[in-house]
DNA sequence: CTTTTTAAG
DNA sequence: CTTAGAAAG
């Protein structure tokens, strides 16, 4: 049966939900809805999707121990078996930057990177943070997807003004190092591998400037998947004109599907 | 001659400029407005009043130490002969609240007394800031008039709810005590004098709940004139209205015309 | 440039 | 309820 995984970076549920992310979501065809930098508690949260979940759609949360601060969730059109919060860090399960949740055959996790500014106790954070994460998931086995806001553009195609941001945290070789090696553990980038050798599809544009019309973007946003479920992905969209109407976010949904 | 002189706590004037104020100020036939609560630097202040100075007005400004914090200015038709900033006070004169100009046989002051929440830091600071400004005002004479935001209600007939806020900061003994003794020391507070043995004129209705609408307020902006000038006040109003038709701040301003 | 907290009112 | 700054993105 085909499965069809969303993920966006909603940059605070509370105002992209008063701004056009509901109508997106009553729109969408997506099965499995991840969300990242809810940016508010469970309570918050269920308050602003709370025509959704009366539309039928289930949420299951990691809830950020800093208010205002990350957040993920996952929603999903039936609820899913089991949900774990976090992957074992003493760190950062508490911080709501990563939750699993099982349907059926498959486990979806929506994970949540921070920018990690160059030069700020955040940078070293990023780099705690991917150390932790990434041991976690090349131990990881079976049919899993990893969606999320990486905050790490893997490649020079997935930045539109790379030779201007090689010292900006993003697109450190550091970064893309770890990156590669999730890809060597046997992740497959199904949104890289449906678009193979072409600029983008970006799925983040800085709201500062003209970044947005002039399609200056970064490719942060991706679905990492390993096991059949990599080879099962035939179709992946970056949900950029979803946004363009009424922008709710900085980051657009990327849609992938499963058959 | 007559003059007419202006009092009003703008509560930000960058906001205030882009809601009314500016509408207000070409309106009014003041000749002298004492602002309080500029919440912004000297150039943020004169940028935001910009048309008003095109049109001819003279600013005079006491800048706010703390960012966003306080700051009192004065606006008049002619440029004063003289302006001071604070009153000889260590702690308080660069915080941006006294500020006196000179004019012709007049000098007018605009004050900002913080409204200094009780069981806070806050309070002490505005009992240290009350000492010190009673000390320089009751050793001050000539034709002289102080006006702004006192942040204290001198008596019942000042504050809607007297019997509820016994207790609040604004209405307490200790506050009072200390308007009375500036009214023993000869100044006259002419907004009073003008409306006596009646319920307000209220100057500032909270933004919280229905208080603008219910006539819910404080008289808490007055002008306190002494010398001749007292004698010399013949109208005061509080121009609730001109605030009614688009509300640009949660004071309104306080009018006197000195004949 | 935007979201959210915070301090202050 | 509102302003403005701060942190973060």
């Amino acid at each position: 049966m085909p499965t069809i995984i969303a993920t966006v970076n909603v940059n605070g549920v509370r105002a992209a939900a008063g701004k056009g992310m509901l109508a997106w979501l009553a729109a969408t065809e997506a099965d499995i809805v991840c969300l990242q930098e809810t940016r508010a508690t469970d309570e918050q949260t269920r308050a602003a999707l709370a025509p959704a979940l009366a539309d039928g759609w289930s949420l299951a949360l990691a809830e950020p121990e800093a208010k205002g601060r990350a957040g993920v969730g996952i929603l999903s059109r039936r609820a899913p078996q089991e949900v774990r919060i976090g992957f074992g860090s003493k760190e950062f399960d508490a911080s709501g930057r990563y939750l699993e949740a099982d349907f059926d055959d498959v486990t979806v996790a929506s994970v949540y990177v921070h920018s990690g500014d160059v030069g700020t106790p955040r940078q070293d954070e990023k780099y705690r943070f991917m150390a932790e994460l990434g041991a976690y998931l090349t131990g990881r086995g079976g049919e899993f997807v990893v969606s999320g806001d990486w905050n790490i553009a893997p490649s020079e195609l997935d930045i539109k003004n790379w030779k201007g941001n090689l010292k900006s945290a993003g697109f450190l070789p550091q970064e893309r190092a770890w990156i590669d090696e999730l890809l060597a553990a046997g992740y497959v980038d199904v949104v890289r591998r449906l678009h193979p050798g072409v600029e983008g599809p970006y799925s983040w544009w800085s709201y500062r400037g003209r970044a947005f019309d002039n399609d200056s973007g970064w490719r942060i946003d991706y679905q990492l998947a390993r096991g059949d479920l990599a080879a099962r992905a035939k179709q992946a969209v970056v949900e950029r004109a979803a946004a363009y109407d009424q922008r709710w976010s900085d980051h657009a949904p990327v849609t992938v599907q499963y058959r």
